[in-house]
RNA sequence: GGCGGAGUGGCCGAGUGGCUUAGGCAAGGGCCUGCAAAGCCCUGUACGCGGGUUCGAUUCCCGCCUCCGCCUCCA
């Protein structure tokens, strides 16, 4: 048994066989850096980021290459408002993702290309494009002629003559299914010399340009939201397929987080910035929400699912913890077959997930009975899965989620010495002087269990 | 109009022609505990509607209803 990836060209199920034995190669559409970060579109970060490490972890040597789209209409439009540069603004929400991406655990990008930083790549596929009669110049336009390329719709399923999209052009576009490859300069916006004159990148040529500069004129896997795959893959895989590239094997879409049965509107938008949503669960608990569920079927987001997977992560975290605390720490250990087979089928996080509560109760109950190994065992393996999910309790990826070593370290000083109290009050049997001291640090937010080997504590909820 | 997705038990969320009907959260009962907490065990018996195929359908087929996405920038 081994990878099968839904492929959105094939509309169906495929055998995950690399172009180049051994190694994997990926591009992401990654974000128009025109504004904050939510949870959406980390959301499609994350998906790659699962299936990087699940190959990974196969073995394979991965190279993903994530773009940032750093000049486009809206980026310009909004700069423009705020009376600040558009390269600055730019700047400003590229490194909003990078944080976001971060903060919850997804592995850097092994390159993340700027469209700005390939223009040079851009204009040479597009030589071959009019070298090929596939596009055309037009007013310092540059228009990828449709109806040149037979196979054009056969991604996305559309049907050339079904098409409603693009309008009439002043430029002389021929077709109005044309789509835009170059934009002439306008007066004003930044422009790059090119020999059809200074212009601009279209969004469409970008991708293909930084996909196939970093992972060749083919490559395994293309990856994007499902709301990319018409115009913005089918125009991808026209221009790249038209200019003799093999481009994308695999072609995989996530869906949507939605907010009260809508697409993220932009006015609801801030609530679900990350920053926003970090200010109320932690990095690994918002990952597990938006990890959980199947990449291709849509989060219909709502505060009670987000406390039902925060629950949910707990329950896997204290036992690891636990485990840690009573034996020792566990280094990863072997995945179980059911988390394998679930990770094998198209990315199956929601069985993937199930394996891991399962070992975790499989770990508890060996706990209880005093079966060290068992339980040991049952932590490494759940770190392990845990960790292909990028969502391992001990990953020091999660640390910062428990505050610095001093406080931590004064903190268990003083927890330590009100537990003591507590334990003499046991002792004497004075159980209302010791329910007196857990009521204390209950309040203060930290929770007291009594175990086999004695009382642990843990901070309560964020 | 064209293309595509979805409707599952109190909630989230998988999945399958029948077999132990995933897993989590919440609830009730039990074990454990000085009491708790955590953990473990047990309980709930779901699959939008109407037909059809079948020994048997939530799962396949047909029709219908409802919701959503893309076709314009979008993760």
């Amino acid at each position: 048994m081994s990878l099968r990836l839904f492929d959105t060209a094939a509309r169906k199920q495929r055998d995950f066989v690399p172009l180049r034995a051994g190694a994997a190669s990926i591009y992401v559409c990654g974000a128009t850096v025109q504004g904050a970060p939510h949870i959406g579109h980390v959301r499609s970060g994350l998906n790659y980021d699962v299936l990087r490490r699940w190959l990974t972890h196969q073995g394979f040597d991965v190279t993903l290459v994530r773009n940032v789209t750093d000049i486009d209409d809206k980026i310009l439009t909004k700069a423009a408002e705020a009376m600040r540069p558009w390269w600055e603004w730019a700047a400003r929400f590229e490194r909003e993702f990078i944080s976001a991406y971060d903060a919850l655990g997804c592995l850097p990008a092994s390159i993340e290309p700027r469209a700005t930083g390939h223009v040079p790549q851009m204009v040479e596929l597009m030589e071959r494009l009019i070298g090929s009669g596939h596009a055309y110049a037009a007013g310092g336009d540059v228009y990828f002629s449709v109806t040149s390329f037979p196979e054009y719709g056969s991604l996305s399923g559309q049907k050339l003559s079904e098409v409603v999209q693009g309008e009439f052009d002043v430029h002389g576009k021929r077709d109005p299914r044309d789509f835009t490859l170059w934009k002439a300069g306008k007066p004003g916006e930044p422009s790059w010399p090119t020999p059809w004159g200074p212009g601009r990148p279209g969004w469409h040529l970008e991708c293909s340009a930084m996909a196939t500069t970093y992972l060749g004129p083919e490559f395994d896997v293309h990856g994007g939201g499902i709301d990319l795959i018409f115009p913005h893959h089918e125009n991808e895989q026209a221009q790249s397929h038209a200019a003799g590239d093999g481009f994308a094997r695999f072609w995989l879409h996530n869906a949507w987080v939605t907010l009260g049965g809508d697409k993220m509107s932009k006015s609801l938008g801030n609530t679900l910035s990350i920053d926003a949503m970090l200010k109320r669960v932690r990095g690994a608990e918002l990952r597990y929400y938006l990890v959980g569920p199947h990449y291709r079927s849509t989060i219909e987001y709502s505060d009670v699912a987000l406390q039902e997977s925060v629950a949910a992560y707990r329950r896997v975290e204290s036992f690891v913890h636990r485990v840690r605390e009573r034996i020792g720490m566990p280094e990863p250990g072997v995945l179980c077959a059911e988390f394998t087979a679930a990770m094998d089928d198209d990315l199956g996080t929601p069985g993937a997930l199930a394996a891991v509560h399962n070992t975790v109760r499989e770990g508890n109950t060996a706990l209880d009975a005093g079966d060290r190994a068992a339980a040991s065992g049952a932590a490494a393996s759940v770190r392990a899965m845990m960790g292909v999910l990028g969502l391992d309790p001990l990953d020091p990826l999660w640390a910062a989620d428990s505050g610095s070593d001093a406080t931590t370290s004064a903190l268990a000083s003083l927890v330590g010495d009100l537990l003591v109290q507590r334990q003499e009050a046991r002792d004497h049997r004075d159980f209302a002087a010791a329910d007196e001291v857990r009521d204390r640090l209950t309040a203060a937010g930290v929770s007291v269990e009594d175990g086999p080997d004695g009382p642990t504590w843990s901070l309560k909820d964020a």
